[in-house]
DNA sequence: AGGATCTGACAACAGTTGTAGTCAACCGAG
DNA sequence: CTCGGTTGACTACAACTGTTGTCAGATCCT
């Protein structure tokens, strides 16, 4: 029963379409504007929808805020594991993964922005404990070969503050560097974090 | 001309103390509730003042902010100088630098969060750039020994960085570790960005 | 005691926020 | 053509924001 088709298009259909153009629009605010632009009614005016669609979709500002989190979230790990897969030896995987998170966000800044500064500065975020960088963290930590578990786990997270900040700042043009050498920065990094 | 004296005070001393109450407000604030609960009203119920004297003092809520912020930067500063004066060996100067910091930020939380977190978070601090991360990252850059200028400048800001985040782990209680161990990670980390 | 000065509570302003509701217009299936 | 689901513009509300102004009363010097 998805209702009559209307415009040759079901209901549920143009509901997950406006869906669409509101984490779209969240996105975008959320990344180049920052957490205080990104309102309910920003986002309704950036997404061409009145407010009565947005909360169609979400119950609270903060649904949405979390969902476009995870949405870039996602796409970050997906590049991540496809990136890491089919490489052979670990230097290779470091050099894919750094590689492919450079481009994702080199390539759309603004996702960098959301996926690094965003937990930090939402308080929808911050609140839920909603932070993917212990996560990664903790990828990170499983692929270390020494140390006990907490050593580990420091070590992780310590890599992943330097490589945050390292992105941080390129981003936001204070670390003015090539590419190709804030990569092979990174990558020398991750695999100094390890074997040392 | 300092005015007539009032209450054995003198306008002046009076003026100066209500700021200090008033920063100090905005201190407890910004390092518990956040950049969004430290409002002009907030910080003055807080302070048992009214709005009167916030602008008495204050131009408006951003040189609060910076004010709060200058504060506590200059306190860091301070036990840094402090701990680092003194001590003949690079491992030692380490060791007391973090030390200090770890103290700092450990007998008073709200500190850490303010030093680390805020010029994130607060719009009145990344407006004016007031990032003292940089200054620091500055100061380690100097000490550090190989590379060019910008390879210096990668490896501070990728190690402090690494600082930050494992700072703030240990501050909510992500990072379940004792003292003693962290400082020792720390140093570690400081001293492998350096001479590896 | 008189009178300048300082204090504190409070109101007012215009703005924005999240959230909810109303209502006329539209559209396509029957 | 008509009727009901769908749309979008709009208003309403209460709570908050930064900021400025008012005014009665307390305080202390002369």
């Amino acid at each position: 029963m998805p209702g009559r088709t209307w415009a040759g298009t079901t209901l549920d259909d143009r509901k997950a379409l406006r869906r669409g153009q509101l984490v779209a629009a969240g996105l975008d605010l959320l990344g180049t504007e920052g957490s205080a632009g990104t309102s309910v009614r920003a986002v309704c005016r950036h997404a061409k929808l009145t407010e009565r669609y947005f909360y169609e979709s979400f119950a609270d500002r903060e649904e949405l805020v979390a969902a476009v989190y995870e949405h870039v979230g996602e796409e970050a790990r997906q590049a991540l594991v496809d990136a890491v897969r089919d490489a052979p030896t670990p230097v290779s995987r470091a050099e894919n993964a750094v590689r492919a998170f450079v481009e994702l966000i080199v390539d759309d800044p603004r996702k960098g922005r959301i996926l690094l500064l965003a937990p930090l500065t939402d308080p929808a975020l911050t609140r839920r404990g909603l932070h993917l960088l212990p996560v990664f963290a903790a990828l990170v930590g499983e692929q270390l070969s020494r140390g006990d578990e907490t050593e580990r786990r420091m070590v992780a997270v310590g890599l992943v503050g330097a490589l945050s900040n390292v992105f941080i700042a390129y981003l936001d043009g204070s670390l003015k560097v090539s590419r190709e050498r804030l990569v092979a920065h990174c990558v020398k990094l991750v695999l100094g974090a390890d074997g040392h």
